[in-house]
DNA sequence: CTGAAAGCGCTTACAG
DNA sequence: CTGAAAGCGCTTACAG
């Protein structure tokens, strides 16, 4: 403040009144300090050891249940914000009224929304309130307001299925996610470009959109492997899924990988301590994980990003609940 | 700041010290004082205006990897934080110089660390910036500076290996977590004292500690599988050892439960997702996470806590991976 | 380990 | 409108 005074000519009572917001200052020198202070940064004392000068605060939000991959995707985030001195601020997204502003006036610099589901009411409220968001693994189309960050399903679908292919399999089928998730959609039309690249027919009843979870894999892939010509392989739409379809077949007396192969996808730790480990496309999370972080922190700072929705490559891992088919 | 020293007899220097968590107070004096400034709410001018006053922030860290089991615990402490109006950091643990002091200084009021494990040092250091500390499920003795909560690992050690014997088995072997660490003690002595009530000899090559990992449940119950005499039941000190232990089993061509039988410990997410489904002893480890942060937040209150720890009951959990002794 | 004293960064009542 | 001066609440180097 005593910097102040000196470049603009006055005493350093003055410049406090003008911080202040005091009525006894001339406007042109009200004017003339109100420069200076900006040049120099200045923040107000109640301010200038608070945590949002000097470590950004990043809010990460996440949609129901932390798995496994959501817990692995904020390993990402903390090893990223350990880095790069900010600091992470973790809650289940909860969209009431007042939601945005008061992230903000909590001090969060920028939102990272794990695997969550946004109306444009809430981008809305996000633009208004000045807080950046940054979407992981977004389940809905990129929208061009959303910066997000992904891995390239496509890719991933067709190699796990060309896996499958090359294994002899004909007969394979697909227990997906929701159809509305865009995740989802390009897993299932990778497994669908492989299969008509290979001449493979797909039956319609061979594919099974549903939910990310156990239980939708273990009805689906029951009623998949009770159809009278039933596959001989199973590429499921994510890992959870993928543990569902192996207990349907063990309950149906099918040994993996022998009567049935697996092909999961994410690749979180449970894929390796599965029994039979699991065959899966890994998806790099803790990286998809920090690359939000710098995005987010980018944001917060008012920088420009080139690509509002980046792509990590995902990649096949062959362990043992694959097997040439019989 | 003033009236706190003249309350406590001691010059405004000293007070600032405390507040400080500067190192040259002698412990009676700072814990009088410390005592006055709760008494008479003093906040420090940096938060005097800021949301921290009135949202309380907590910081969770976590020793290495986020397993399912730190997730769990996460949601937990989450939840009781929603409801409470408190905000939850999470952090790797890093303990370095400044540690303690800076989360003082960026606002913190209170740490839980989720099976860290600290120095006397660190417990010296917490204590001067005035930091309380919880502990979820701690590796060492409780010790009486540290307020943890953790889970009746003896009853479920106990009722483990009881439901095991009552399936027929005498020969049941444990393949546990580190030697020293308490909670892997009572799940061992649990066994024990199932074993020796019900008659069962417990040969010395039956009991196998080691980490909990999953690669040491494949290594120790592989050696296991391999005696002339092996076991037809395994209790594994957690679940992730119990996959190991099913590995193990599924590559020499045993079945589960058929052949062997397995019961796990903690009823993680992944224990319901296994083939077959495993039999375990549920810790409530969300619950154990919420009692974590309404102990924290206690704490940050300045209020005396009855009990230094607390322990939530476990309870056996029946599933597929258990069958009778053939 | 303690505190008197100097100092920092700021605010404010008041004289001009 | 302006600023010298007193003061506030705190910190810190240093002598004892």
């Amino acid at each position: 403040m005593a910097t102040i005074a000196r470049a603009a000519g006055v005493s350093v009572a003055t410049v406090s009144k003008v911080v202040n917001g005091r009525s006894d200052v001339a406007p042109q020198t009200r004017a003339r300090v109100r420069e200076l202070l900006l040049q120099h940064d200045y923040i107000a004392p109640v301010f200038r050891h608070s945590e949002a000068a000097a470590s950004p605060t990043i809010e990460v939000q996440f949609a129901g249940d932390l798995k496994s991959y959501s817990a692995e995707a904020l390993e990402g985030i903390m090893d990223a914000a350990d880095d790069l001195g900010a600091s992470v601020v973790t809650s289940k997204a909860s969209l009431t009224t007042n939601w945005a502003r008061d992230l903000v006036a909590a001090g969060r610099r920028a939102l990272i929304a794990v695997t969550s589901v946004y109306t444009a009411a809430h981008l809305d409220a996000l633009d208004r309130a000045g807080l950046p968001l940054v979407v992981l693994d977004p389940l809905h189309l990129p929208h061009s307001r959303v910066n997000s960050v992904g891995a390239t399903n496509f890719a991933g679908g067709l190699a796990a299925t060309q896996h499958l292919l090359s294994l002899g399999h004909r007969r394979v089928g697909y227990v997906g996610g929701p159809a509305m998730a865009v995740c989802n959609q390009a897993r299932m039309h990778g497994y669908r470009a492989a299969m008509e690249a290979a001449g493979a027919p797909v039956p319609t009843d061979y594919i099974r959109p549903g939910e990310f979870k156990y239980q939708a894999g273990l009805r689906s892939a029951g009623a998949l492997l009770d159809l009278d010509e039933p596959p001989t392989a199973i590429f499921a739409g994510n890992d959870e899924i993928a543990f569902g379809v192996i207990e349907a077949a063990r309950t149906r007396g099918l040994r993996i990988p022998e009567d049935l192969s697996v092909v999961g996808f994410d690749d979180t730790l449970l894929a390796r301590m599965a029994s039979p480990p699991l065959t899966t496309v890994r998806q790099p999370i803790r990286e998809m994980g920090s690359v939000a972080l710098r995005t987010a922190l980018r944001l917060a700072n008012g920088e420009k990003i080139e690509s509002h929705h980046i792509e990590l490559a995902t990649e096949l891992v062959t362990r043992a609940s694959t097997a040439p088919c019989r």
